[in-house]
DNA sequence: TCCGGTAGGGAAAGCGCATTCCCACTGCAT
DNA sequence: ATGCAGTGGGAATGCGCTTTCCCTACCGGA
């Protein structure tokens, strides 16, 4: 038993589908009063509700705007995918949701399923990879969105360009400076801690993680320091623990008095760092001190307190949408300010 | 500049548009390998992709499922999502997101919006509301879902039934024991704390809580021990924050010696109730016991641990999802168990 | 009174696809 | 040679809506 129609609708209010549409759905011409209410209340009578396919195959605009996330129970993605809900609220679309994993091969999918969907515009948030045996997944990945934007579609990238794609129409990036806010991190950091720096970093490969252990580096070497050890691990929770383990080791191993200071790549591998080291007996940050990235608002209760950078996750999430909605806008930027507090504080 | 049709593809293969349909869109009649490979080579080099908007008009199936959530951003709800967002990939559908604040009105209109939109079925997570003013946008909502259905619409409901809906068919709820749960975590913690009780709850009138603090409160009793006090605040982290201050002041004001323990009715409180009692001076759990509800993922690390009820968040969300989507299966129940931590132990 | 102009309503042509029905043709048994 | 089932392709219809175009009726001005 489907829906009534609106040539239900207009044969009840005795009217031609042509005026029933015309009351009902928005139009340049407006019945009269009289004949818009008898419409008004024979919709309602029938419990009409527009068939949005058929509006979206008529006027071909369909008001979809497609997200594209590696896990959406990732706080960071979550975050960003507020922002572009709220954006999408406020242009009276609806937003696609689809999780990747991260991997190309899948985000390509979703591409393709959203430009099924005739979506107006796609928001892609996630670290791309540039490892070899991406580049092939990436580069189908570069030509599907491509023909979307050919198309006529508006994609909203968060972060980096898609490797390989084309810098076509329509095709906006919301940059976020990780490797000049890493530096700066880095610069805060060696204000007060003189010890040695390691990075638990995500694969190599990872953009984000890529441009962030660069960054970092760079403000070691600005400030005269050696550069620090990478200990690389999967870019999540699990693999901050890992690189936890593996750096709890390390300072085991060294002697007493040295006293290490772990920038993490992002906050939830913070989380996990300071969990492995927790474990193994060491405390955050009487014996290392740990600083992540990103400032995930779910995380600003841990003790101790993470020292991190700030990025304004929803906004970018609202960016992105804006751009790929906007027709006016080039590239959007966002930036973030080092947050210090007590997880590398020094005694 | 649209997309080729179906139509481009045919002429161009030098079929008719019914054969590309059947080799291209799946169909009971396949036709020969011959035919097929002229019309799939003439799609890959039109850049075909089918218009699901079309397909889904003249199939009138749309391979849609809403998912209505308070707020993405908060890992109670997105991990929720994540269990729908696997199920859907899995049943190879969609998913259209609406965020609504958890107000009945804002629901309302998410599922007018799916409703439009035809999707096949509509998951709604949170809490609900009773309180009398939310009472008329309530059976609004109801009766908005109620068309839904009757128009062979499904509902998956996490939690509790709107209030008002009928118990049409196509009407699912995946029950959540929660008065049980939390008197299982009240029978827990009366073994080893002597003190009193304390509960920080969400407004009167949400269901959640409202369950949780009657469960909690029944465990007490059953323990021959004094109903605990209520502190009630808003149901988010913020909200936790406040009742702790409150709290605080409570036990700062009471002398020495008493040790109450504090059970949110949920983790994001629990993690604003310590976060207050800490700012405050007072450690958990020397000072203050701190049980929560959920057992968030991203919130294990916390420290102390916090105690809690572990509930199977993503398999929620999945199993809604399916119990939406799949014509078998009656109500859903999922359970969860008592979890105990350090931010309840006592010395 | 007549005429040009202008609301205001309806008829009809799509939008891009699936699907039913029909038709030509083939291969086989009679 | 004839009939028949079976195969494979195409024409046409409809999904529910928007929008252009046309037509009628009514308005004011001369």
């Amino acid at each position: 038993m489907p829906a009534s129609t609106l040539a239900e609708v207009a044969r009840l209010a005795g009217v031609s589908p042509a005026t029933a549409s015309r009351v009902l759905n928005g139009s340049a011409r407006v019945p009269g009063e009289n004949i818009a209410e008898r419409v008004r209340s024979a919709a309602e009578s029938l419990g009409y509700v527009a068939n949005a396919q058929a509006q979206a195959l008529a006027k071909s605009t369909t008001g979809l705007i497609g997200l594209i996330v590696h896990d959406i129970a990732d706080p960071y993605f979550s975050a960003i995918a507020q922002g572009v809900q709220a954006a999408a609220r406020q242009e009276r679309r609806m937003v696609l949701l689809a999780t990747t994993d991260g991997t190309p091969a899948g985000e390509k999918e979703a591409v393709i399923a959203f430009a099924a969907r005739r979506a107006e515009s796609i928001i892609i948030a996630g670290s791309r990879s540039t490892r070899p045996e991406d580049a092939d997944a990436n580069s189908r990945l570069a030509a599907e969105l491509d023909r979307y934007c050919r198309n006529g579609g508006r994609v909203g990238v968060v972060g980096h360009p898609i490797p390989g794609a084309s810098e076509t129409e329509g095709y906006r990036i919301v940059t976020v400076p990780n490797e000049q806010l890493a530096r700066d991190l880095a610069s805060e950091l060696v204000r007060t801690h003189e010890g040695p720096f390691v990075i638990a970093a995500g694969p190599q490969g990872l953009t984000t993680s890529d441009e962030r252990v660069k960054g970092f580096q760079r403000g070691l070497a600005e400030a005269g320091r050696p550069a620090a050890d990478v200990v690389r691990a999967a870019f999540n929770r699990d693999g901050g623990f890992d690189a936890g383990l593996a750096i709890a080791k390390q300072i085991k191993g060294s002697g007493t008095g040295v006293r290490p200071c772990v920038f993490a790549c992002n906050d939830v591998m913070a989380i996990g760092v300071a969990a492995a080291l927790r474990e193994q007996g060491l405390k955050v940050p009487q014996d290392a001190g740990v600083a992540g990235f990103d400032d995930i608002e779910w995380l600003r209760d841990f003790r101790p307190a993470l020292s991190t950078v700030t990025l304004p996750l929803a906004e970018i999430g609202r960016l992105a949408a804006l751009a790929a909605t906007d027709d006016d806008g080039g590239p959007a930027a966002v930036t973030g300010n080092v947050t210090l507090r007590r997880s590398t504080a020094v005694s």
